[in-house]
DNA sequence: TAGTTTACAGAAACCCGTTTCGGTAGAGTT
DNA sequence: AACTCTACCGAAACGGGTTTCTGTAAACTA
């Protein structure tokens, strides 16, 4: 228990010239020592290094990185109130560089793009190394800045110009392959519940089930998607008007996991079991909505964790080299619990 | 759309050195016209603002914060994989700050504290000017490091450490209003349904219960709190038990959300109405979970960007003076919806 | 032994700003 | 006309590192 209060700060931290006086060398000498440059004798380097580890120093990374043109941060610009998607993306990109090797500024715009701007500003000022958008929904959204003089990945919502580079989940592969583990346990009446009908992902994930389907020259009930929004309670009407019209339902295709909850609830009041009568399954995975229910939901992982991972070394090639522009899809993986 | 690939970064920003040959002047007095000193006259000032704005310059930060002493950046290390607490944190130290104003470093230390103290270190080495530290439990915690040149404040889970600075929501107040509320419902056969028992949340909300029964001359149905695990399971089975019981049962005061809708599960399925028959008041208010079921499901709020913006203003406090050392405990709000 | 390498160490320039301090020109004073 | 004051501007030091380039002494070659 130290004497004085936490909130006085009177210990500095030291610096390289004090390290050199300690050896008895030059700054210059102490420096090549430390990063292990030529040109300096084996006993030297050892006094500097053992003054070094007196001294607990360790180099001031803003004098560093000014004189090196390089800041070893990146910024990561989010619209992701809840963290759904920025947060996977983060622990990639942290994995990706390497634990403490690459600091990572996180941004939260929040949606607003006034907001936005500042925040690049900011990381611009700060001279990051590079700059991963994260959006918040895989609509593709305006590049955030033209002829920026750090290399940009977008990650989750794409970019509109081409000769940017992107990283989002492929949700047409996503929803067929949704649809051929149902099919493959023998289900053929399937149906689509998804979310708000002007997001990219509902589309493209329609895209892939209408195409899994047409692969085995069946149909979904109804020949549609129903969309509505990405809500329990959305999950509950329509499965509630499935049953009602579609006694030999066998197994739904959920635009995420909360419309997935809402339907096993509709079916299990309507008696009808899940997963023998009815297969269920849902896209994101999010544990605490899959985990819950019994029984226990199915969900298809779209691997946020990849995304950021591949984002981050996207930014890394960037930062070294050229990248090919475009956009990478991530495979999904399905999860397999109770209800499918 | 550019002829050149994305990826290839050749413009770079503009320097001091440039607006003050544009404008033909010395860099000192560039400087001082930029940063609104004394001794410049209105001429001399606005042909410094004016090559400023031609060449869009904004000050290199890595070279503005080693002259001044200070980076404008803050560490938010968190053991929050969910993002649960750490996001809300962020979002409110970011609004006492002032968005852009100062920039943070998130880094997520998985609960290893190998990692945390590698974050540590690279926050240290980037000079950030304080640092906020995020528990995934409100346990107390160690401390995260002894005489460290930068203040430290403590969130979610406070330090064991009297002489640090924490904020943590209030837990026993939490429990009591939770209580009352029911209680001004005219509901007196209450039952406590909590997660693991060796959380200081579950344990303070309990005690929070207990002495708000007290006061009106009153127990909890069994004398005690059911503690288990924070899971939706949890709620279901230990509500199942209490159904066969205590048909008298008028009231469930759970230790979170999860346990909440478990709850409500095992309620319907027995054809107990909630709320006319039992009123539920679960923890967290996370909205996922809360606005999905039917009915849905109201919820003490514990105010996470409240303690984040606390936190903030604290951490702004001990860089510019001194601040009582302490545990500070946020109030929490009850947000009603349809369940209680 | 004289001449040439080689290995090592340090002075100084540099990165890009801020700030102190000294100098100059013009205005005001007598 | 000589002197003092201001107002303004710029040279230079500084922050804490990295890197180039020069200097020196020891080792090697002939």
């Amino acid at each position: 228990m130290s004497a004085t209060p936490s909130s006085e700060q009177t210990n500095t931290r030291a610096t390289l010239k004090q390290v050199a006086q300690l050896a008895d060398v030059s700054i210059a000498t102490a420096s090549k020592a430390l990063n292990d440059r030529v040109h300096v004798r084996a006993s030297t380097r050892q006094r500097v290094l053992d003054a070094a580890a007196q001294l607990r120093f360790s180099p001031n990374e803003q004098a560093r990185s000014l004189s090196m043109g390089q800041t070893g941060t990146v910024g990561l610009i989010t619209g992701d109130l809840e963290g759904r998607f920025s947060l996977p993306i983060l622990m990639g990109a942290e994995d990706a560089f390497g634990t403490g090797r690459m600091s990572v500024f996180l941004c939260d715009a929040r949606g607003d793009s006034i907001r936005e701007q500042y925040h690049l500003d900011a990381l611009l000022r700060r001279n990051v190394d590079g700059i991963i958008v994260v959006g918040a929904l895989t609509n593709a959204r305006k590049p955030i800045g033209r002829d920026l003089p750090v290399p940009v990945v977008y990650a989750y919502a794409p970019s509109e110009d081409p000769n940017d580079v992107s990283v989002v989940p492929n949700d047409v592969a996503a929803g067929a392959d949704a649809v051929r583990y149902l099919l493959d346990q023998g289900r053929t009446r399937i149906a689509h519940i998804s979310g708000v009908s002007n997001y990219t992902a509902a589309i493209e994930r329609s895209q892939g089930v209408t195409a899994a389907l047409q692969e085995r020259g069946l149909t979904l009930l109804d020949d549609m998607t129903h969309f509505g929004s990405w809500s329990e309670q959305w999950g509950r009407s329509a499965t509630e008007r499935l049953i009602e019209r579609h006694p030999d339902l066998d197994g739904i295709v959920c635009g995420n996991d909360q419309i997935s909850r809402g339907a096993l609830d509709a079916l299990q009041r309507a008696g009808w079991n899940v997963p023998s009568r009815v297969a269920l399954l849902g896209f994101d995975n999010w544990e605490v909505l899959t985990t819950g229910s019994r029984p226990q939901l199915s969900s298809v992982d779209l691997n946020f964790e990849l995304v950021g991972r591949e984002a981050a070394s996207l930014l890394f090639g960037m930062m070294s080299g050229t990248v090919e522009p475009g956009i990478r899809r991530i495979d999904s993986r399905i999860v397999t619990r109770e209800s499918a």
